[in-house]
DNA sequence: TTGAAAGCGCTAACAG
DNA sequence: CTGTTAGCGCTTTCAA
């Protein structure tokens, strides 16, 4: 193994200097420094990351914190993870995988034993057992989702977050339909989405504490705001991906409250399901029901009818939370939460609403503004 | 920080006994052992990874070389890549994530800083520009796929490599359908599927060179072995996972082989396109046409109809590679190619083919052996 | 069964 | 602008 003593050796300089044209911590002579150089090259000399995490206690590694049971989500996840790890080479910095599984444990792992420079951290929940660590640990962290419902909650504090804007994308997707003149909207959401609070709206089902990430909760509660502003009734059903469910569900929804035009859809899985049930059922998209994602481009594009939707910018959330921890790893302190503002785009599955079906009595039954 | 010489102090013992309570490489007294460890959790002593790896050249790091382009397998590919990562904690490493894109700058990089004991690689290419280097290094590494188009080739050597045999697989498939009957088979292949051999099959496109990592090629070698042997006609056609592109290919298929009664599907992103096109064609599955594919258990499962399918183990995969790279790094040397034998599960896609649908006249047009 | 001590390869004062 | 030197925290011979 060639060492930086043997670059020393055969520039004939000492080991410090190498060390320093490595780093660029000091100035270094233009002949030295291409001299160094080309013994670094002849020999073919690599830095030893070990030695290196030990002298300087650098490691110049980032943790990432995976959840292993992404359920339905695995390409946002994947995508994130991928972009985590493009951005941090782009930085000099590799990704260390870990598991949300590990819990707590994993994360006095990463600091106890100088293991990382920092850590990013995906899918954290409410009342999350990693929280507290992650508050005590001296190596800087960010979270990519939110522990919280609202961005106000002072869970948030001591925290670094990046996230999309759930809430300002649920808004988006019912203007948008509202815009379009539909007023009789129902949305496919996570099975975890029930926020504990009173039903604000048209047949919601029991109030049930919420136990995912939050942004299915988020988004809900901001697709709610909106329907509240513009006057839109809206229905929530929680669905799976399975084909099944989504077909239980939608003839539920239409059955309930057959003027219903328009869908909002959170579930990547359900996508193709609910597009083929439409299909199967005679409803066109977007003539008869509009059809609204949160769901990354990718998914939006091909799908079998493109779809209108707010992206869920994968890509960016993994490069934001890289660049936060190296512009915190270098000394800067930009904390804080950061919500990425929804960007909607209009495609082919949502148009306006079909005139004469939309029932006149508005908002019977129980609930409502 | 805590260190070892804090604990050696704590327990009133010198610094390599604590070390080797730690490594177990040497017998302790029941009682100083049970003392250090007494002070090893009173003090919250974690061993420093950098120190340890300096000193012991071990990092208990694999590094795990994903695709970033995975195109229509990000669920197979995160699956394994979550299994190469639990069962790395279980034996007590950690996984480093690298994309294929560095290419072999990155292997150099793991080998010359020492930043990981071993690799595991996925997507390995033909001709792939990382293999010469993978040869050369001194650490382990396992490749998860195979170089090469039959397990035969000489590409193989020197290398480990853990994968599904995808040409059994394909050859199971249509050993189950010929089984159920069918004469006429049309694959909807991956678009990279095509081999550089002639067409041994009725109309097959001009000869291309395959240049993906080749298990679709592997797979449709299988398939065509075994058509051969048993009389079935196939047809092959490669599609991406568009529903347009599902739409084409299998609306020419019928059209040039109305007979077909039977679709073997590799690509995860054409399924549910594809029965929601034959759905919507009123072709009923399996009553009309069986649909037989190669993928993870989930997306058959989960299918609009359960699929029977040859489930691509990726868990397995995983494991399997995690724990000959252990195995290796403790000095045993299970080299060589492993081959995971295909697992077809009968489910609600296929069917007997219909009576009477069968043209009697095989192999009209080009092509045939 | 335990200790003492010599590094592992690199960084970063401190000194010129 | 460059060299000297003292560790970083751990492992592992060599001795006892």
């Amino acid at each position: 193994m060639v060492t930086l003593a043997d670059v020393a050796r055969h520039a004939g300089v000492s080991a410090s200097t190498v060390s320093y044209v490595l780093s660029g911590k000091r100035s270094i002579s233009a002949p030295t420094r291409e001299r160094i150089q080309h013994s670094i090259d002849t020999l073919g000399y690599r830095p030893h990351a070990g030695a290196r995490a030990l002298a300087s206690s650098r490691t110049g590694i980032l943790a990432l914190m995976m959840p292993l049971r992404t359920g339905l989500h695995v390409p946002v996840t994947t995508e994130i993870a991928m972009a985590v790890t493009t951005t941090a080479r782009s930085h000099g910095y590799d990704v260390l995988l870990l598991t949300g599984e590990e819990g707590p444990e994993a994360v006095r792992r990463v600091e106890g034993s100088a293991i990382a420079d920092a850590m990013i951290v995906m899918d954290v929940g409410r009342d999350d057992p990693r929280l507290p660590c992650l508050r005590e640990a001296e190596r800087p962290a960010v979270l990519i989702g939110l522990p919280t419902v609202s961005a106000e909650a002072a869970d948030t504090a001591g925290l670094d977050c990046v996230d999309l804007d759930f809430e300002a994308a649920g808004a988006r997707c019912v203007e948008h339909l509202a815009g379009l003149g539909h007023t009789r909207v129902a949305v496919l959401g996570e099975p975890s989405a029930v926020l504990g609070e009173p039903s604000a709206v048209l047949g919601e089902p029991s109030a049930v504490h919420e136990r995912g990430t939050g942004f299915a909760a988020r988004t809900l509660a901001g697709l709610r705001a909106a329907a509240g502003t513009h006057g839109v009734g809206l229905l929530h059903r929680p669905v799976d991906g399975t084909y099944a469910a989504v077909a239980a569900a939608v003839t539920r929804v239409f059955e309930e409250r057959p003027g219903t035009t328009a869908l909002v859809v959170q579930n990547e899985a359900a996508v193709e399901p609910l597009l083929a049930l439409l299909r199967h059922q005679g409803r066109a998209v977007p003539e008869d029901v509009s059809v609204v994602a949160v769901c990354p481009d990718q998914v939006a594009v091909h799908a079998s009818v493109p779809l209108t939707a707010v992206s869920v910018p994968a890509q960016e959330m993994g490069r934001l939370a890289v660049e936060r921890l190296v512009r915190r790893l270098a000394g800067e302190t930009p904390r804080g939460t950061e919500l990425i503002p929804p960007l909607l785009t209009a495609r082919a599955s949502s148009g306006p609403a079909p005139s004469g079906s939309v029932p006149t009595e508005e908002r019977r039954g129980r609930g409502g503004r």
